[in-house]
DNA sequence: CCGTATCCTTTGGGATACTG
DNA sequence: CAGTATCCCAAAGGATACGG
């Protein structure tokens, strides 16, 4: 794999042509998608559940990104007739295809944080 | 590799612990990051040449952007002592590590958005 | 050319309280 | 339990104008 040293021409004004913003289109680069996709990696789990370990996570909040996501076919949202009420969500096979992805981003962060946090110190010390 | 229906146990309530808000971190998950990432992919770019992909990207934001990205150590910023100045962006090492699960998501993209809007469109018919 | 300076709008997200 | 309903705030981003 050859490593670009010079400039290979002007920039096409089109390149993002067909490329909306990433977070509106699809709501995944927001505070909360990624973390829920992974809560439900494991199989199915309740409103509660969720919230544990999304820590402070509001009600609301934890609403609007699951009726997104379900809205988007990430997740589906099953209610069971009883009482008190039991709802489970669900990953639907668009919503597991995302994990690869997600893992992807993750593994980088896991390994270039420190870099990205170095040179965030060396900023501040040139300051 | 094993598909997962059912639950495995509780979630564990601390699953995120290290794990801070993507974008405040690295800030990749915004606008316009990932973008200019892609921009100067090909080679150092200068200000004005980025601005023209990034339709409307106004001055002050694109500064914003490109400042964050150097205060990561995402990108180097080279100012030529010329009349009229020149300065060109650059990708560090650290940045190009970014391009390769850059583009998983834009493959994602590219082989699942079709279902999110075919999904959108079911959601907002039977709404 | 490469920005800075102001001002303004939008919106994601939080706090709190209440209900079927 | 699983949400809704209100109100509120901070921050990202845009519009516009000006400067070295």
């Amino acid at each position: 794999m050859a490593v670009m040293t010079a400039t290979a021409g002007p920039l096409n004004p089109d390149m993002f042509a067909g490329c909306a913003p990433v977070t509106p289109i699809v709501r995944v680069g927001d505070k909360w998608t990624a973390k829920i996709i992974r809560c439900l990696e494991s199989g199915p789990r309740r409103f509660t559940e969720l919230q544990v370990p999304l820590r402070g996570i509001t009600p609301k909040v934890l609403t609007e990104s699951l009726r997104a996501m379900e809205r988007d076919g990430l997740v589906t949202r099953t209610a069971y007739p009883e009482v008190p009420p039991r709802v489970e969500y669900t990953l639907t096979d668009l919503g597991r295809s995302l994990l690869e992805p997600l893992e992807a981003a993750c593994a980088w962060s896991r390994r270039h944080l420190p870099e990205v946090l170095d040179a965030r110190t060396s900023w501040e010390e040139s300051a």
